[in-house]
DNA sequence: CACATTTCCTATCTGGTTGGTGTGAAACAG
DNA sequence: CTGTTTCACACCAACCAGATAGGAAATGTG
C-alpha cells in the first residue's frame, strides 16, 4: 500500500495549516471538521507530526497547531516518513530476512529495492505542502480539469 | 512496505526457474530447499504466480513448475502485481475514500499517488527475471562488490 | 486398475497492523 | 480556580502476514 489513511489525513491537515499560514494556531477540532477526519484519530496523527518536528502545538485556550516551517520547506516524503516510518521498500526485516542461501541473490534484490526507494524520494522529495496547496487551488479554479 | 516476504520468495523462485531454463519442470520441494523458503508457504505463492500466468505447473510424478515465458519477458513489476495485487499507491479504498470535503484536494492527492505509481513502473517495469539472474551472477563472480 | 507422486484447495493459527473510540491527566489563559 | 485544549494510555474490531496441516484432484508408471 505504502500510503495509509493516516498519511492521507496528515496531508489534509498540513494543507489546512499551511493554507492558513501566520502564527494563529488551528485547533484539532477545526482541522477535523474541515478535513472530514475523525477527531480523536486526528489527534494521534498530529502528535506524530509534532514528534517529527513538522508542526508545533500549544495547549490551553486559543491553543492548537501550526506548521513548524514554511509550507514550501515541508516535503511529502517527510510527511510520509513521519507517519509510516522510514520510507523503505522491501521486507523490513532486512536484518534477519530469512537468507536465501545465496548472498549474491540477497544483495541483488536489496539493490533493486534501493533503486525503488531512490525513485520514491525522487518523486516525493520535491513535492511540498505548498505544492499541494497550490495544486488543489489550481484544480478548484478550473474544475473541468479532471477527465 | 510495498514489498512483502511473499514477493521476495516469488522472485527467488522465479529466478531459480529461469536459471534452470529448458522444459524440465522444477518441483516445489526443490525450489523451497534451494531458495530457503517454507515449502507449504511457497506452494500458495506458486499458485498465485500460475493464476497470473507467469508459470505453468504440471502435477503428478515428474511434475513441477516452469516459466510460462522466457525470463527476459517477465518483469519484476509483473511479479509484484501478481503477488501484492495491483501496484497501486494511496489508500486502496479510493472508491469510498472518506472524501475530504474538497474534491480539488482529493484529485490533487490522487494525482500525486499516480505520479508515484508511474515512477514505480518506470523502475520495476524494465527489470526482468533475466536481469535478476544476471545481476546475482555478476555479484557472485566479483564478491568484493558490496561495500 | 492400483499406486505413488505432486500440485491444488481449504481451513486454521498466531501475531501484528489499521482505523477508530474513550477516559483521563497535564498544560495553559483569564 | 475554571474552562479549554493538547497529550498519554488503554481498548476494540477487523483485517493482513507469515506459516502449517489435511486432504482432494490430477498424472505418470506398472
Amino acid at each position: 500500500m505504502l500510503v495509509s489513511m493516516r498519511s492521507d489525513y496528515a496531508l489534509r491537515a498540513l494543507r489546512l495549516l499551511g493554507r492558513r499560514g501566520g502564527d494563529a494556531p488551528m485547533k484539532t477540532a477545526d482541522i477535523a471538521a474541515q478535513a472530514h477526519v475523525p477527531e480523536k484519530y486526528l489527534e494521534a496523527i498530529l502528535v506524530s507530526l509534532r514528534k517529527a518536528g513538522l508542526i508545533r502545538s500549544r495547549r490551553g485556550p486559543d491553543g492548537g497547531h501550526l506548521l513548524a516551517r514554511p509550507a514550501h520547506l515541508v516535503s511529502v516524503a517527510e510527511v510520509l516518513a513521519s507517519i509510516e516510518g522510514p520510507l523503505t521498500v522491501g521486507p523490513r526485516r532486512e536484518d534477519e530476512r530469512a537468507p536465501s542461501g545465496d548472498p549474491a541473490m540477497d544483495a541483488c534484490l536489496h539493490g533493486v529495492w534501493r533503486e525503488v526507494e531512490q525513485a520514491l524520494h525522487g518523486v516525493l522529495g520535491p513535492i511540498t505542502i505548498d505544492d499541494i496547496i497550490r495544486r488543489a487551488q489550481a484544480r478548484s479554479a478550473t474544475p473541468d480539469f479532471n477527465i
